[in-house]
Formats: structure tokens, sequence, C-alpha cells
DNA sequence: CAGTATCCGATGCGATACTG
DNA sequence: CAGTATCGCATCGGATACTG
């Protein structure tokens, strides 16, 4: 039996929202992700299979809309207006979660690219100094890990953009040297950075003055204060991140 | 797998929330569901098995206590602070499927037991005239049906309220005989009630002034604007509808 | 890249039976 | 009544390979 038997609306609603993957899919969707690899890019550990699955699950329960792409193949998936109105469910679920999983936050859970991912599209960033910022990245105690450090160079400039794996031609401003979990935490507003910091987990290298603003304009001292800003709608869809 | 292997709030809370069922039982929770029995009451299409091991994780994903009934065997669950959170969620879900649903209501989702379980804890019925009231129901067009025809005593007599399923010994002031599709999207505000009437879909014997009122008190005037008050967390636990 | 088709293994979950 | 234990199958969904 696929649906729940019940006319109720609570159970017709969560026939569609609370599938597997769904909830995500459309967190994904509401940043503004557009593209079949936007949305698997977001939502990593799905197949591709399950993926398309979904996405044409929700054409049919009328969440999206969509379309071929203008540029070649590949189809464009857009909310619908009732799509949209999940809104506030998800951003109800971000508060619950950032307010009680705390303590359900496992070695799983940790991901090294999607925190890549996810700081790259916080808001928060836009308050960066203005110029151009060159953020490397080194974490260690990757849990499961093929490797035991993973890097990245976070490049801001002037409202731009992106997340590179290999040292880019820029001079580095800041250098982040942490534990996975322990920045993971401590960029959700789960954990104090200071007292990271002063246990070692968490180290910055670079002008005092750019690694003290840092931690500000990386979204963290707000989301701390329990807040957490719903993802824009004005994601841009598609910048490459390679 | 069972997680999302994201560290993400949305995911977390998905992780709990958006998993089979859960969403049905939080709603009875929330609507003062207290027992085992009231709650496969409620969600009458789940397994006992599957309700327990749903309500033991929800137990220690801390969305509920669980304590023995001070009367005999059982125990007793109840919602946490974090539990009565998820009642905006559930209350976003609703207000969604009462938007964007109707269309997809199929036979399937047609319950007879289940309309008059969730007619009995509107609120709306305590807006009754006074005294007693005894609403005879009839039903027609049950799908799947081992039986063609399904009959309901409701009673109303000073807030207390009663499901039979055999002739009480009141007199009949309402007599309600319609077929169950229409009625039940009437009574959910999807369907104009005077339409149904008009086209015989939907008959009520009875004093004409107590007839007109009945779509007052049972809520539908309400529903069919769009106000769908989220049940009163003072639900009665456990009066007995036999 | 953007999917689809196929295979097949894990498991979710319904049915039934059992217990205090 | 309020669950628990066991069984068995359907299907969910991951892996791999294929296509335009």
């Amino acid at each position: 039996m696929r649906g729940y038997g019940q006319f109720c609306p609570v159970a017709k609603a969560a026939e569609i929202f609370a599938e597997r993957w769904t909830p995500l899919i459309l967190r994904e969707l509401l940043c503004g992700s557009r593209y079949f690899g936007d949305l698997q890019r977001g939502v990593p550990l799905i197949s591709r299979a399950l993926l398309a699955q979904r996405l044409r699950e929700l054409e049919t329960a009328g969440v999206i809309t969509v379309t071929p792409k203008s540029s070649g193949q590949g189809h464009e998936y857009v909310l619908t207006d009732a799509g949209k109105e999940f809104q506030s469910i998800i951003e109800g679920l971000s508060a619950w979660g950032q307010k009680y999983v705390k303590r359900f936050l496992g070695p799983d859970d940790l991901d090294a690219d999607f925190l890549m991912f996810s700081i790259r599209r916080d808001p928060h960033l836009a308050q960066a100094p203005a110029g151009r910022i060159v953020v490397a990245f080194q974490f260690r105690g990757i849990p499961a890990g093929n490797r035991s450090l993973r890097f990245y160079w976070l490049i801001l400039e002037d409202g731009e953009l992106d997340i590179c794996y290999r040292r880019p031609g820029f001079e580095e401003d800041l250098v982040v040297k942490a534990d996975l979990g322990s920045f993971t935490r401590a960029w959700l507003g789960y954990l104090d950075y200071r007292k990271e910091m002063r246990a070692g987990r968490i180290a910055i290298d670079g002008p005092a003055k750019l690694a003290q603003s840092f931690w500000h304009w990386m979204g963290v001292v707000d989301r701390a204060k329990g807040v957490w800003p719903l993802y824009p709608d004005a994601a841009k869809p598609g910048a490459d991140t390679a």
C-alpha cells in the first residue's frame, strides 16, 4: 500500500511530502536549485534513478513543473505555487532540527563536500569584506575517509563565489585547519567556536582582523543565536564549482 | 542506510518526522490521544507492530515520553516539548493538504469509521444547540465494502459525545443519508454541501431549523471558508466509542 | 551531462500467532 | 487490552550499465 488510506489533509499532504528524500529535494528546490545536477549535488547520497523518480512524483503531485532546458538536453525543475508553499514547512523542520538534533549528529552525518556546498550558498557570505578573499580549508578527522585530509578553497570576489578543490592562482588570505566534526558543529552554531579554537580543534591563520570577522560573515554568530534565515530564493543555479 | 547522511537540520528533522506513518501518529498525539488503542483508532491501517516500533523511535528521538499507565498495563504516550513543537508543522501540512489535495482524494481514502472518528473530535460540535441531539448517519457508496451501507449514531448531550454503531435508546433528531464520498468531501469543505443535497447525494431529514444549523456545528461552513482550527489539545482520551 | 533500464539484495512492513 | 515475536513477501532503492 502506498498511501495512508485517509482523507485527512495531513495524511494526503504527508503522502507527498513525507516520502524518503522528498524533504531534502524540496529544500534544494527552495534554495534555488533547478537542474538535475544541482539537485544531486545538494542531496549527494540519493541515487540518480531515485531522484528522477521523486521528481516525476512531485510533478504528478503538482509540486513542480518540468520543462525541457532551452540549452540542449536536460530539464528545468521549478516549484509551482503549491510547491513554494512547502517553504514554511521546510523552515519549520529546519528550526526544529536546529533546536533538537544536536545530540543526534553522528559521524555519518559529516561530509566535507556538503559542508562546503552549504557554506557556499549561505547568504551571510555577502557580508564579507569587499574585494577578493581566498579562504583555504583543511579538514582532518574525516570519518570513513578514503583520505584523512580534505582541502578546499573558498573564493569570494565582489559577490562572486566559488569553491575549488585545488589551490587556485590567488594568494590565500585565511587558512582554516580544523577537525571536520568540530568545524561542522561550530558552523551550525551547535558548538562555541571560541572554545573549539582554544582546544586546538579549529585554527585560523591570517590577518587578525579578517580572522575575527570570519565567524560573522560565515553566519556562525547568527546561527549560534538561533537565527537561521531561510535560504533566499535568489540562489544562483549552475555556477560551476569545479 | 537509514538516515540521510547530512548534518543539515532539515535532514536530521526529516529523519525523525518524515518516516512513514509518523506524521499521522504525531497528528493523533497532538489531538490528545495518549494510549495505544486511541492511536490505533486514529491510524487504523498501521499494524500494531509498526505502531509500537514508531512509538519507540519517537521516544528515542525525544519526541514523546512513555510511562506505564497507573491503571494496570499499557503505557501513556505523551509529547515532550520537542514533540509539541511539531504542531506548527502538522498544521502546515494540514493547511497545504486542505488547499491542494482535493483532486487526489480517491476511493481508497474514504473510510466511514474514520470519518465518524474525525467528526467526533471536531471542536465545532461544541457549538451544537444545547440539550440532547441524536444524529443518525447512513452512508452508501462504501468503496470495497463488505457491506454497501453503513450506519452510525452521533449522540451529543451537553458536551458529552458518543458514536454508536447500533440504534441507541433515544429518538433520532436528524437522519443523514448520503453517499460516503460526497459527504466526506462536503464535510472537508471540498464540495458545496448545498449542491450535493440538490443533486440528491446528501439528504437530511428532521426539523428544518436543526437541519439548517447542522452544517455549521459540523464545522463544514468554517472549513469551506478555509478555516481549519487545529484540533485542541483538550481532546479527551479513552471515552469509549462502542 | 541528464537521465533510463535492468538487476538484485536489503528491509520495511503486513499477517498471524503468542503473552501477560 | 496492550503489546511482542516470527515469518514472508513485496518493494524500495543502490549499483551498474546503457543512451542521446
